[in-house]
DNA sequence: GACTAATCGAGACGGTACGTCTGGTCTTCCG
DNA sequence: CGGAAGACCAGACGTACCGTCTCGATTAGTC
């Protein structure tokens, strides 16, 4: 995943060949640390022992705890979909839920939360948080408002690109903040209730701030 | 803050009295280390350091780096204020302003995120955020409601205690988590273009679920 | 005159007196420590707690852990005595066995050692062990001397006194010497056997060294 | 020494070995901490400073400062010696002065009460002392012995091997323990006057317990 | 019968060292 | 050369004692 378009050259380097299998077994561990200890018990020394590898190789791959850990979580961000459910304000609920249970799942709210405090200070990791997570996760948003417009639900973007990016932006950080702010800081359930609720609310919005 | 129920009763405990300068000392300590050295770097024989102090003064007060944490970013969000700018969109503005500029506050952003990771899996920490933080920020939504109702924007809550106190939730969580995640997970500014496009939507979407 | 008379009695100082209790049980309590933890592990503030008393008490009456054990442990060498066993040998043999009864206790061996080690680096603490330990049983080397002499079993002392206290210096060396470290270091007991061997020995020694 | 016998072995396990050089290093900066210090005052993590040495380093290898400053002063113990000098008496006395220099050196005289202190309750301790270095000097007084047997100054042993080790373990206790408590406990020089004093006792008393 | 003055208990204080744990690097030998 | 093993340095962790201090509460003798 990190260093994986050296691979696709393919070029033999000389000596031993990394060992596919040690990444995959990493990452299953590291994920099955975050769930048992949390983030601020996990150590690199621990994930090593669980995956039956040293250190070194840890180190040879990451840079430290944090890249290990994003790279580790950011697969489950894979898992999220935005099957056509036939309207606009169904596809909102079901994305609203599926993100919501993605956060129930301790490795992702524990991981999540964690790296994103470790990159207030930190720019690379900000970076690699945004390729890894952030742009998977607003992907969704922009397939689902062209499937709306597609039905005429949704008047076609503004002419101007940056004024249809800015309201992509809006409405993603809307959704996946108020889902995480719901789950993690409030520390309420996204349930049903809550989910049609807060599509309610958005989607009036989304007509109102729509040019007639 | 946190144990000043008992002083109240001001049972004179046997002993030598606990220094009050002492605590005020460390939680400004804290802030400035959380300013200087981010979450992950800050220890606890630092902060000690810096307050003048025993670093068993602070065990003495504190059960570890969390909880002093909590406390010390508690204060900040006392700062908050809602004062009436005439009308409820001015509010929702201001309030996300001010908000935002809370969260550029370095000690502010890294803290936040920072406890909010390690309650994932404390249930305990989670309460102290709840009770120090997140209630301090809500009693702000319920302020503005209130002010809205009175200028007429906004229609009488239900008759329904628990269906008011749901939507205050919801609104609640959608101001507090779109301004986060804009401003920790996007990394993108929180600036008056961005306050209005939201508001805009925030109000569209409240007149929508509005009875009648 | 007068007054001076009374301090060395009882100096009716102003104020509350000390406790006459406190001093009892506190050395009471340190040898039950010794006991119990051996020396390292004996801490002011269990001793405190055993003899239900506050640390403040014990450091206004000894400067610190050393004073307050030999000061614990002296009174143990009060109950050496010499009875007249008859002769010479019977008298040597006698108080070797008493000493060594005395070094099995672990209060009195633990301590012994432990505060012999603090005393190679402060001289204050050697001066309170000679006054207080030493002094007590080298007494016993001149009464036996004295009654040797008497019943004509040792020649008359030499009439410079100096000479004289040489060899009596010698002897209790020898004397004490030997049986701490065979009870100490070589971890032997020192049995009736032992005691007969060391006897002929030294009055062997005795002998020899005397004018003719 | 310690561990020295695995060594032999030299089954070559796994990983990095441990660096020979620093075990000398720190044995060395233990001594001159204790000559600096005193037993007391001694620091695992100052000793670990003097070394250049991390503090796991010094735990890896001893189980605390006991063990580790038996080991330290262990070798000073190697340095004496018995060089003919002629005599039984000149063998005494030589061996009487040079036991005493070596008590002189603080690092000798501070740490071994202090560990002979803490060996009465540790009995694992106090088999280290006795190996590392009890039986060294005891190896002296073997020494001698034969070597004056040889000479004709004393007769050949029992041929019962117990008795002959009955009277060699008396011999030694009395010489070490004389010394050791005249320059510890007495707190008096071991001049030539008292190693002259002292020898001819002890060979009067030899004298005496030797079978006609 | 108040007023001193030193004591007592309790426990917090600034320090120092403890022994452990983790992070990240380096060194050895094996494949 | 990659990898497992484990030693290495650095330094934070939370705990335990140290010896001092600050409390309020006793106890004496002195006015």
């Amino acid at each position: 995943m990190v260093a994986a378009m050296q691979s696709r050259t393919s070029a033999p380097r000389p000596g031993r060949p990394r060992s596919v299998e040690a990444d995959a077994a990493i990452l299953a561990a590291t994920r099955a640390a975050l769930v048992e200890l949390g983030w601020s018990k996990l150590t690199m020394g621990d994930v090593a022992g669980r995956a039956g590898v040293a250190k070194t190789t840890l180190y040879r791959r990451w840079a430290g705890k944090n890249e290990l850990v994003v790279d580790a979580v950011a697969v489950l961000f894979d898992e999220l979909e935005l099957p056509d459910r036939g309207s606009l304000a169904a596809d909102v609920e079901g994305v609203v839920l599926e993100f919501a249970a993605l956060l129930e799942r301790p490795e992702a709210k524990t991981a999540l939360m964690a790296v994103v405090a470790e990159s207030t200070s930190d720019a690379a990791l900000r970076d690699r948080i945004r390729s890894s997570i952030v742009d998977r996760q607003k992907h969704l948003v922009m397939e689902g408002r062209a499937r709306a417009q597609a039905r005429g639900e949704l008047p076609a973007e503004s002419d101007d690109p940056e004024t249809a990016a800015r309201s992509s932006d809006l409405i993603f950080d809307v959704i996946a903040g108020a889902v995480v702010h719901r789950s993690l800081v409030s520390s309420k359930p996204v349930d049903t209730d809550w989910a049609r609720d807060f599509t309610r609310l958005l989607l009036g919005g989304l007509t109102a701030i729509s040019p007639t």
